[in-house]
DNA sequence: ACCTGAACACCGTTCAAGT
DNA sequence: ACCTGAACACCGTTCAAGT
């Protein structure tokens, strides 16, 4: 039906892939691995990707595009303020929750090159959180400022809490459960970012 | 003379590793090409640690270290917010000059459990990014708030960028070389990091 | 057009054997 | 006490051969 059928073992591959990743860690991803979980031979990705990275860097767009997704759809209130606090969220929390996937993107970067297509899925997560800086601005609860250079502040300070926790550097102090704690550095980062002017 | 000398071949594997890491990337640090370049057989770091991840957690470890010395001497002027900015710098351009060894620590953590030893490290460096928050605190020239908190707050922005920046995900507008970009987005993440009270 | 399976050049790690 | 070198069980990738 549609123009081009992508083909049933392209996308058992993609998603064996995935869910090895997410289930084992990137030592899981084997080529190997991935064929068997798809009923497939362990070259049979070569007849659809390049090489590895080529297949890693496509789950890497596909997670891009779906954070990005998540969080339009978590900023959702009236308040701009409360909104940015709800979109901020669900970047930490989609990271949290795929952090193998997240760390696939932003983490040793095994992606050589990255592709145009990747680089647009990027710019599409950054749209949605310098959305989110703009809507605040326009209600006057922001301060001034390029809302580029503030979205790129923004996801500076989330990629922050969020690489940190997963690389199990945030780790104190040990009186609060993990989301408790994580919760309440989201709050105190958010509100310690208040652009001058 | 030491009481224990750490051996010629201990300190030859990990000055090989160091510079096989810091020239060709983690996948360069193979224990065969350690050994050649320590003119030692593949097999020979065994002897002096439990396996490839001990190897690299000791190197993470010096890394840290020096890291915190860094931001330490960096920090030397009276004014206490000149100094914060100083020793944030100093942060940044370590991780920008060592990719690699930054990535070691805080990337996708290959070093499964961290040894105290590497904990104790790393909380050397969050000391000396807390004692920048507690001078500026000191001479009234950053709000109020937990010093401990707050320092993570900086820590979780400093990460970011250098992250960011190392991953190739800070690559806009191209318009400024790298440099002049970086600076002015840490000039305006410190501008913009203003905790309340 | 898509897939297989053997083969190749790599890995980390172990272990009997040497000094 | 420290080191070697062969061996083992893995990798990613290629390629002739099949359908």
């Amino acid at each position: 039906m549609s123009p081009r059928d992508p083909g049933p073992t392209r996308a058992a591959v993609l998603l064996s892939a995935s869910q090895l990743l997410e289930s084992g860690g990137p030592e899981a991803v084997t080529l190997r691995a991935v064929g068997e979980a798809a009923g497939v031979s362990r070259s049979a990705a070569y007849r659809h990707f390049d090489d590895k990275a080529a297949l890693l860097s496509e789950l890497a767009r596909l997670t891009l595009t779906e954070m990005a997704e998540s969080i339009r759809a978590a900023a959702i209130d009236t308040d701009s303020r409360v909104n940015l606090r709800l979109g901020s969220g669900a970047y930490v929390d989609y990271a949290l929750q795929n952090p193998h996937h997240y760390q696939l993107i932003f983490g040793e970067t095994p992606l050589s090159a990255p592709t145009p297509e990747l680089e647009a899925a990027a710019d599409e997560a950054m749209a949605a959180l310098q959305h989110l800086i703009e809507r605040a601005q326009t209600a006057g609860q922001l301060g001034g400022g390029a809302p580029r250079e503030l979205a790129t502040v923004l996801w500076v300070l989330l990629h922050g809490i969020a690489a940190l926790q997963i690389t199990g550097h945030l780790h104190e102090p040990r009186t609060l459960d993990g989301d408790t704690r994580l919760n309440e550095l989201l709050d105190l980062a958010l509100a310690s970012f208040r652009p001058v002017e």
